[in-house]
DNA sequence: GTCTATATGTTGATAGAC
DNA sequence: GTCTATCAACATATAGAC
């Protein structure tokens, strides 16, 4: 672990932006100081002020890539058009695997909490995704192709509870090859459930 | 919402600990000040303290409160025998009914990340939680009666945290009857899956 | 038990030399 | 682009009057 005096060799902009996300979740977003942030990239205090322009800052960005990937899940072709408990499947399949593949920036996304007006503007664009899901799991109620005794926005909640609890616990840099079994795993789980005997 | 000028009643030491915890779980622990909690207790900053000791000790007693009602539905009788699944059936549905009844607690408990001494305790025996669970998931799998092609640990942790993800959204302030649905479609959707038709 | 006043440290952020 | 030095604001926590 570098802890700035074996001088790295230098980052770009998004190399310090990936590691301060990363500091950030391991401290939490609060309790990590900028000169925490500063050691972590092995610059000073005042040099990594010249690199942004504080810490709401370096939260905004955190958080808009993690949205735009997210967003982008849902701008797929697979997840517009065809029926819709299949748009459904493509999408949750989507989201896991942008979950591992932009692991640190989801992590801090969901953790936001809306104390700042950045975090607000992060939790207005999450909520317009979240609808838009919703109305997915909506059309395939209506469609019989999944379980109607499950309120749609309920069930929207509960499933993408799971499915973002990937950031909880899964660690690329101890499984680094595990990504694709969880994605099948949360698919299917989500679709099928635990059981073996699948009635009602 | 009384700011403290309205007096309240004046609370018990445990109703004082639900506010706190409440106003932790709002803007998050390390953006808690001391005085934003005397505020909300409608005390001044001093007078909070002859309360409590400090902000720690709140923190420790608030997730204390989680990891008991957790603990105690492990040891309840229908946890500790029987056929695996039905075991493991009745501790979802048993914590998923925690989750709603201690809700401020759990929620507390569940961001928890180990920055220092009382919350490495919590996480510590949160873990020991997990594994008692995960032999249930790995014994229901040996016994056939869940799917097999899931690696137990995994399935235990998609599993909870679906149900953990309760946390995240559910408000009983503004639905306060809805709690036995939520469990009911957490206990459904866990063991018997989102589709209709439920092959493998 | 409640308050005012204050000690002591840390924080985000800036000024300005090199 | 990097550093040293510094600031104003705010944090946790305590002393001690009432």
């Amino acid at each position: 672990m570098p802890d700035g005096r074996g001088r790295p060799p230098r980052y770009s902009r998004d190399e310090l932006l990936e590691k301060v996300v990363t500091v950030f979740n391991e401290r939490g977003y609060e309790a990590t100081s900028m000169e925490d942030l500063a050691r972590a990239t092995g610059l000073n205090k005042s040099s990594f002020y010249h690199h942004f322009n504080g810490k709401e800052e370096l939260l905004g960005l955190g958080v808009g890539r993690a949205l735009d990937a997210l967003a982008a899940v849902l701008a797929e072709p697979a997840a517009c058009s065809g029926p819709p408990a299949r748009r459904l499947e493509h999408v949750v399949r989507r989201t896991a695997e942008v979950l591992v593949a932009e692991l640190p920036f989801v992590t801090l996304l969901l953790r936001v909490r809306g104390n700042t007006e950045v975090e607000r503007e992060a939790l207005g664009r999450r909520r317009d995704l979240d609808a838009r899901v919703a109305d997915m799991v909506r059309a395939a109620a209506d469609a019989g192709d999944i379980r109607p005794d499950i309120d749609p926005r309920l069930a929207t909640r509960l499933l993408f509870g799971m499915v973002n609890s990937i950031t909880e616990w899964y660690r690329p840099d101890l499984r680094p090859t595990a990504g694709p079994a969880v994605v099948d795993a949360v698919v299917t789980l989500a679709m099928h459930g635990l059981s073996t005997r699948s009635a009602q």
